[in-house]
Order: C-alpha cells, then structure tokens, then sequence
DNA sequence: AACCCGTGGAC
DNA sequence: TGTCCAAGGGT
C-alpha cells in the first residue's frame, strides 16, 4: 500500500493518507469490498488518482487469488496491477527480507554521479543500470536489504536533484562526478508541463468529483467561464466548496475540445463514469 | 523510447 | 512567480 502510494509522491504526504487507509482498510479483503468511489475519494489530493484504481485492483486481486495474503514472490508481484519493477523489487525486499536489485531515482542518481561521473542519471532507465545495480548489491542477503535501503536513502537525503549537501557525504573521496568537477547534466531535463494541460483540467473535474455526492452535470464540467453564469442556476446546492472548485474548472484556459477530451480521459481511465448528461466518480 | 498521468513544497 | 521534481507504471 505504501510503495504504491510513494510511487511520484513524496513520503510526508503520504505517510497520514497511508495511516488513515491501514485503519480503515487493515487487509486487502476489506480494500476490496471497497466502492472504486470511495477509494478514489480516500486518495483524496495524492495525485495520479489512477493509482487509487490500481492499488483497489491489486487487493482485489490479492484477497481472490492469493488467499488475502501479499505474495511474497516477486514474479507473483510484478503481475499485480499497478506494481511495477521498482514496487515488486521494493515489496520483496523491504518486507520480505528477499535478496532483489531495487532500482529507483535515488539508486539511478547516485550510482550516475558515484560510478558514471554525471549529474543525472540517463532520461529513462536502461539495462546497464540495472547490471551495474546488481553487480555492486552485495551477495549476503541480509547485508543486500540495508545496502538497497542505504543507497536509496543516500540518494534521498544526500545525494539529492538539486543542491546535493556534499561535504556530508560518506563516498565523497570516491565520488566520480566530484573528481571530474561535478559537471553540468549532458541534457536539459524535460520539465513537466502543467499549466494549459490536459492533466491540468482532469485534476480540476476529479476535485470537482470527488468533493460532490451527486452526479454532476457534464455542462457544468465542460462550460467555461463565459457559459458558467448561465449555468449557475442549475447548481441546486453547491456548497462553498463546490462552487469554488467548479469556478477554478471553469477559469482554466481550456477550449472546449480540451474539457471534452479531458473527461473522455477520465472515463477511459475508469476515474469517472458518464451517463444521463452526468459524471461521477466510478461504479 | 517517448509520452501521458496530479499535486504541492522548495528554491 | 515560475521551475523543478518526487520510493513509477502503463502504453
């Protein structure tokens, strides 16, 4: 629960998320019985709400298939929904005491500076990462879970994106990025768009959804903020929240192709579904 | 490989 | 203020 809820987003948000999911869903049976509605609105801001469906998918799954029990094989959760080579690794070591190559950004950025001299690490993960990962993990089991668990914290906290606190840290004498100068990344990183974006406007319908009851008309998602006055008398009880979030839907600088293709979107993605001129959170 | 997917804190 | 980026996964 908590490597899916850490993957993108950072651990002080998650950690009281995380705590309040654990209470109110202790095993992945009780996960399951769950409405895809309520966990979406569990997830509250987490962000890529798709996660929520995947982490529900991936307990249903677990209490069906594997006795609601998390297996404890890796292959076993590389299958899972919403878990991929990071997370399956993750699970089997941190929680099963398995010997497994982790490979996330802390281990990709350190092991990029310490033994590849540069700033960042390649823009997508590649083979060679993950050969140079294994060959350095060590072979005693027990010793490999506190080394993943080191690199990946030397990275988080020391080894870090931006301002890296160097002169605190343990491999400085054999750092190779250090020895070259520490020089500049060879590519300028993409950055990720928001403003404008689609993603943009599906944050601002999933507010809108999560914080409402009832269905919501798709005219009100879809209007901007020239149709919106005409439409306001079709808000029967707003609430303070709701208009103010519909009024920030509404202000985004999106056409109306992009509020049709966003909604789309979500309905794809099974984060909203559509009927009788209405969205909701899904079934 | 490239691109898409939320959200908010730090600088 | 705007940019960066965070314990990635799926297509």
């Amino acid at each position: 629960m908590s490597e899916i809820m850490l993957q993108q987003t950072p651990v002080v948000r998650v950690l009281p998320v995380w705590r309040a999911w654990l209470d109110r869903w202790p095993t992945p049976a009780a996960l399951a019985a769950a409405g895809p509605a309520d966990v979406v609105r569990a997830w509250g801001r987490l962000g890529y709400p798709r996660r929520a469906l995947r982490l529900h998918a991936a307990a249903t799954r677990i209490a069906h298939q594997h006795r609601n029990e998390v297996p404890n094989n890796h292959a076993q959760l590389l299958d899972l929904p919403g878990i991929g080579s990071y997370t399956a690794a993750a699970v089997a070591v941190f929680a099963f005491g398995q010997r497994h190559t982790v490979v996330d950004t802390n281990i990709r950025r350190v092991h990029a500076r310490l033994f590849g001299a540069k700033a960042l690490p390649a823009k997508s993960l590649t083979a060679a990462e993950t050969r140079l990962a294994d060959r350095l993990m060590p072979k005693d089991t027990e010793l490999s879970v506190k080394w993943n668990q080191s690199v990946m914290e030397l990275g988080a906290l020391v080894c870090t994106a931006r301002s890296p606190t160097c002169h605190e840290c343990p491999v400085f004498e054999q750092c190779a990025w250090i020895a070259a100068g520490r020089p500049e990344p060879d590519y300028v990183p993409k950055g990720q768009s928001w403003h404008g974006t689609d993603r943009q406007v599906r944050g601002a319908m999933m507010a809108v959804l999560r914080h409402s009851s009832d269905p919501v008309p798709v005219s009100l998602l879809l209007t901007d903020r020239s149709g919106a006055e005409q439409l306001a008398t079709r808000i029967e009880n707003p609430g303070r929240d709701s208009a103010e979030l519909l009024a920030r839907l509404w202000s985004l600088p999106a056409p109306p192709e992009q509020r049709e293709r966003a909604l789309d979107g979500l309905v794809k993605d099974g984060l909203a579904s559509r009927r009788d001129n209405t969205a909701s959170l899904p079934d």
